[in-house]
RNA sequence: GCUCCCGUAGUGUAGUCCGGCCAAUCAUAUUGGCCUCUCGAGCCAAUGACACGGGUUCAAAUCCCGUCGGGAGCACCA
């Protein structure tokens, strides 16, 4: 056993590109709108192994700045963050939060003035975007540094309301690239951030806040989106404009599931107008969703770092995740009897047991048997019930019968090369709670009572189940 | 439209930097067989790819040019 583990970890750092250092510090920068999803898990794992496999440094750098109308901070996000750092067995060494440095970025955002690069500009959203469109400047571009220093202190003193100033970056407004032209450094907010308050109202953008940071705090490495390139250019540009040395960027493109959505803001809002229940509400692919799907950790893990580090995007359907999850989890999962929609027939003919007995585990025979009560009346799911009328079938470890609408008449005991089905005569309510997050409701064995909350367990021939709760027994279903 | 990135089997991925050891790796998927009283797991086998067109070279998946296709950015979001 742990001869196979290492084996495989040794293949999957080598799926890895090395990194031309002997020194790695590196940092994830959640932002905390939610808790992490699959989405972000690419993120965290790659930083976490590499720093794990250079011995570096790892840092939780908590994005939050004051965010958009639309991508608000939210104050549980931070210990959802965290917590979903924990499962996936993340380990970081140092904690910082955005919002915690804002006197430094100003300091340096002083300091860029000084320097003459950047400017306060005083144009709308629109007219910026039309002139970086066009290439064109506008009358603050041309404003002398102790005009800008003056409308800076200005802004930070509350003499412009939010979206009347910001402060942008001197590139050039004829850069080919339009994206890169004079961007914005700092922009006003008024709204309330959730663990500042009203305190600041001039924030920084990302790409300004990681030039200083990512300096000041000495990364080696820096690990992004394929969406976030043009901020390399923007931390190098303004790296050069302090002489400050260039960490080395990674990048990786981007991860799609099929037919998946994810999006945290998007979540957000849904769950504020309540028409999802939660953050672990399956459909948000959240790692607490996962967690109570019966996803393991691991098999995340081994799911996103066989991607490595390409830039290609990649759109994966989410059953290969659950391939991965079913290698961790089969061996462990004891097998029950559920029938969802159950629809009672009744037997025609002698019964020969009184009892049937099945192995928990079909490989682990020493884990016993379950002992089911067998009856003349018996419940089978109604999915086999209709499809399978003058047919003849098995039921699994009891008998074989022909079923004639109601009936079901017996044709003999042995086991047979037909279809098995799961069957019961008396069992426990039983809901389950799909992917979809609708809830299915059907009968469980009554050894089901031997269970424990948390337990990951097969139904036959319906799927991996996790048991959140005994009473009512309620389990989130995982796949097949 | 402009800028940048990417293009190996159904899906991912190794190989591309430093051309030959690549008639191309591994996983997953699919199909067939074995095993198993689950549509689970396991075992064996088969299927299947260098986007296209030129060029350089004794030799190209690998280097160069072009074409096509996909993605990202052009937010006072991250």
């Amino acid at each position: 056993m742990p001869e196979f583990f290492e084996e495989e970890e040794e293949e999957e750092e080598e799926a890895l590109p090395e990194l031309d250092s002997d020194r790695v510090v590196m940092r994830m920068a959640p932002y905390p709108s939610g808790p992490l999803h699959i989405g972000n898990a690419r993120m965290i794992l790659l930083n976490d192994e590499y720093v794990k496999r250079y011995n570096g440094k790892l840092i939780l750098f908590f994005d939050d700045t004051i965010g958009s109308e639309q991508k608000k901070p939210l104050p549980e996000a931070f210990d959802m963050i965290k917590e979903g750092l924990e499962w996936l067995d993340v380990d970081w060494h140092e904690t910082y939060y955005k919002s915690d440095r804002m006197d430094t970025y100003y300091e340096y955002g002083e300091k860029i003035i000084e320097m003459g690069e950047s400017y306060v500009c005083e144009c709308s959203a629109k007219e910026l975007r039309e002139r970086r469109e066009k290439g064109e400047a506008c009358k603050h571009r041309s404003k002398t540094v102790e005009q800008n220093l003056e409308d800076w202190h200005a802004m930070l003193d509350g003499e412009f309301k939010e979206g009347e100033a910001i402060l942008r970056l001197k590139t050039d407004m004829k850069y080919p690239d339009p994206a890169f032209r004079d961007r914005v450094l700092f922009r006003i907010s008024e709204r309330t951030h959730p663990l500042v308050g009203d305190e600041y109202r001039v924030w920084p953008l990302l790409e300004f806040s990681w030039a200083i940071d990512d300096h000041l705090l000495g990364m080696t490495h820096i690990l992004r989106g394929k969406d976030l390139v043009m901020e390399d250019k923007m931390e190098e540009y303004i790296w050069d404009i302090f002489g400050w040395d260039h960490p080395e960027f990674l990048h990786y493109g981007m991860l799609r599931l099929k037919d998946v959505n994810l999006s945290k803001s998007e979540f957000q809002r849904k769950i504020s107008k309540g028409k999802i229940d939660g953050w672990d509400d399956p459909r948000t692919w959240s790692l607490q969703s996962l967690r109570r799907r019966g996803i393991q950790p691991e098999a995340l893990r081994d799911f996103i770092l066989d991607f490595g580090l390409s830039k290609t995007d990649i759109e994966v359907p989410a059953s290969k995740l659950y391939a991965k999850n079913r290698e961790s989890i089969d061996i462990v999962a004891n097998r029950y009897f559920f029938v969802p929609d159950p629809v009672e027939i009744e037997l025609q003919g002698e019964i020969e047991l009184e009892k049937a007995e099945i192995p928990r585990h079909p490989d682990k025979p020493e884990r016993g048997n379950r002992i089911l009560e067998t009856g003349k009346k018996v419940f089978i799911p109604r999915e086999e019930y209709e499809e399978y009328q003058g047919q003849e079938i098995r039921l699994k470890n009891l008998c074989n019968l022909t079923l004639e609408g109601n009936k079901g008449i017996i044709t003999g005991f042995g086991n047979k090369d037909i279809l098995k089905i799961q069957w019961l005569v008396e069992g426990i309510d039983v809901e389950v709670e799909r992917p979809d997050a609708t809830v299915e409701k059907g009968l469980g064995e009554k050894n089901l009572e031997e269970t424990k909350a948390k337990d990951i367990i097969q139904f036959e021939r319906y799927g991996f189940v996790k048991i959140l709760d005994k009473e009512p027994f309620y389990t989130v279903f995982g796949h097949r």
